[in-house]
DNA sequence: AATTTTTAGGGGGTATTTCCCCTTTTTTAT
DNA sequence: ATAAAAAAGGGGAAATACCCCCTAAAAATT
């Protein structure tokens, strides 16, 4: 049975060379290399040809970080399988990564034989997330739902939502039976609200606040 | 000590019966209605002044769905918490119970000892996952590996990008080093290949496709 | 080497968007 | 009842976006 190949990804050597040292005294693994930034990763690429099964990401370190050099991998070795290593639990990091393509998430502070568990479960099943990790995350799905600080009006929700279509500006007072200058108004004055400068700005703003769902 | 209160609400009366008899063995539980539907459930709190700590909310029901039910707590009785229970491990059916403010998901096959687990850590901790549902929802956060029909160049892609911008095209020009015109060409091209008639069209279908992440 | 495709650039026009400043009508609050 | 605010509408102009048709150079194909 062949081992399973893993790079490591990160800028504690301390804490990498101990990981190395734990991983490769698990009989079914094999570790390819020991790097210290995203940089090495895809320099690593362009000179071995010897690819892994998984990459052990950190997230904080210098020069390419965890998140981007996870998105490099989805682009240019979509096979690999990242798995996220950081010691921080914040939401918004975890999504980035998931975003960017990891298949797990799990805080440095674990047990050893959770990471071997880890590692198992992301070669067989392709992903794993530590029940912890996951209940930060899903019960920020919902929390996100009410907390939009800039209060809009029934109308002018209405207006945005139609300026996040193709119509033109024209075909929009038509379907809101007014004038194109109201229309004109409502524009200018969310403008100013939400601090944009242009239709392009209407429409990230009504994206970023689920204002309109795609 | 008191008791944890609960409502049960789920049209299969055989189910929510032989649930009923379960919960109501075990000694910190009580349950104070078995209900059929939401609107059922609406009702109980006009007429009824004893209020639940937990609702255990089916989601398929005629008349007032878990969803519709959820929202209506969450609106009117947010500190009642709800916790789904379903049979189907769909994930949008997952999302919009979330999104409606449920603390939970269980699936109708688990066993009664999770049950009880479930309850109490709802009741304490405000909220609880099982790694089942967890590792299916938080899978379909990346899922989008899937491969884009269209095939847009190095060059396209760049424009794209930052059409999605605030900048005119005067100025994405300038940031890729070509002629306005140029980048004239750019923009109507991607209208016909991209089938869209406008640059907000652009966007919404680079945020579609992920191309741009918000 | 010749041909096609891709990439970059242009002319000249119409339509739409954006901006600033102003009036009237309707609602809301005091 | 009356002042204040919000909603609806407008004039006019500059900037930007959109459209169609066309050329030259570079790159890829053959």
């Amino acid at each position: 049975m062949n081992k399973i190949d893993i790079i490591i990804v990160d800028d504690h050597l301390l804490f990498s060379e101990a990981l190395n040292g734990l991983i490769s005294e698990l009989e079914q693994f094999n570790v390819l290399a020991v790097l210290a930034n995203g940089n090495e990763l895809v320099n690593y690429f362009s000179n071995e040809n010897r690819q892994p099964d998984i990459v052990l990401m950190d997230i904080q370190m210098p020069i390419m970080n965890g998140v981007e050099a996870t998105n490099w991998l989805k682009n240019n070795r979509p096979e690999i399988k990242v798995l996220a290593l950081s010691m921080e639990c914040e939401e918004d990091t975890i999504l980035k990564m998931l975003r960017a393509g990891a298949r797990g998430y799990l805080l440095k502070d674990i047990h050893p034989s959770m990471l071997e568990h880890a590692l198992k479960e992301v070669h067989k099943t392709g992903y794993f997330y530590t029940e912890n990790v996951a209940n930060t995350l899903l019960n920020s799905v919902n929390k996100k739902e009410k907390p939009r600080e800039i209060f809009l009006k029934e109308r002018e929700l209405e207006f945005l939502k139609l300026a996040c279509t193709e119509m033109p500006y024209r075909q929009i007072a038509d379907t809101m039976f007014l004038s194109p200058k109201t229309v004109d108004n409502y524009r200018e004055s969310l403008f100013e609200k939400l601090n944009v400068k242009s239709r392009i700005g209407l429409v990230l703003y009504a994206i970023k606040e689920k204002i309109v769902i795609l």
